[in-house]
DNA sequence: CGCTGACCCTGACGGC
DNA sequence: TGCCGTCAGGGTCAGC
């Protein structure tokens, strides 16, 4: 679920519900995500103020006076507000409830996703190496271009690369792909500058439309309205293996780098 | 250092 | 209806 727009979308849901509130209690159902919940926690936090709620890639930063707690949402993991109390589902690993009654409820089937508290003073490891803010003006094709020399790995797997501009995943990097005319598969130290400059505005692009719309999925973070996810129904490639192709007609290719499914067109892109 | 593949886990889906 | 293989939006790590 959860690409950089998903988690944009849901930071910018919980902020107003929880920026400046105070923690009353931590409760982890399931401390079994990614990495081990920290079994103090729950006392580390109890009775602390939100001072604010950040993202930096696809990592929600809680800040804290005395700390940071870092969320992840993994590959299923979700962060919805309820207003009322109410009876935890499956999946539904961990609540953090403010001062208001108001609580901020993690589901995450697949449990990829994680919690983990990083003392003021202290640096969280998970963001040292992290590359640029794909939507920030230092990201541009120069960037994406001086990094890519002398590299063979596929452009694709190059852009999801989070050392190289983080929270591009692998729906928008198959879009922006697109978008750029640029084959996923291409050695990304044999790509011009000028086609760089397009891909880093392709990405932009993609992100922030999808931002817009509110994320590709996620919709019922804090509404509850239910609605299905519309970005889905503008994806030019994404999960289109064997459809035509929007743009020239003839029947989009499939193929697996780094793991991850590919979708483009052979046509439109080289 | 750069790159590839395995791995963490559950659920949905299609074929038989 | 049920079983089985495949695949899924992310990230880390070992090994070559």
């Amino acid at each position: 679920m959860p690409e950089l727009p998903e988690v944009e979308t849901t930071r910018r849901g919980l902020a107003p519900h929880c920026v400046g509130r105070t923690v009353r209690k931590l409760t982890v159902r399931d401390a079994r995500l990614r990495w081990p919940v920290d079994a103090q926690l729950p006392a580390t936090l109890r009775g602390m103020r939100i001072r604010s709620l950040d993202r930096r890639a696809k990592y929600l930063l809680f800040h804290f006076d005395t700390g940071q707690l870092l969320v992840h949402l993994g590959m299923s993991g979700s962060l919805r507000v309820l207003r009322e109390a109410q009876a935890p589902g499956k999946h539904d690993h961990i609540d953090l409830l403010l001062d208001d009654g108001v609580c901020l409820r993690y589901n995450d089937p697949r449990r990829f996703g994680s919690f983990q508290w990083f003392a003021a003073g202290t640096d969280p490891g998970p963001l040292a190496a992290l590359g640029p803010e794909p939507l920030d003006e230092a990201f541009n094709g120069a960037h994406l271009y001086r990094r890519s020399r002398g590299r063979r790995i596929a452009v694709k797997p190059f852009i999801m690369d989070a050392s190289n501009v983080v929270g591009v995943g692998n729906i928008y990097a198959t879009e922006a792909l697109f978008i750029a005319g640029i084959r996923p598969d291409r050695a990304s130290g044999r790509i011009a500058e000028a086609r760089f400059e397009s891909l880093a505005q392709a990405i932009k692009q993609v992100l922030t439309n999808a931002i817009t719309q509110g994320g590709t999925t996620l919709r019922d973070f804090v509404g509850g309205d239910g609605k299905p996810g519309y970005f889905a129904q503008q994806l030019f490639v994404y999960g289109r293996a064997g459809e035509p192709c929007k743009s020239c007609g003839r029947p989009l290719r499939h193929l697996v780098l780094g793991q991850r499914a590919s979708t483009f067109c052979v046509a439109c892109q080289r």
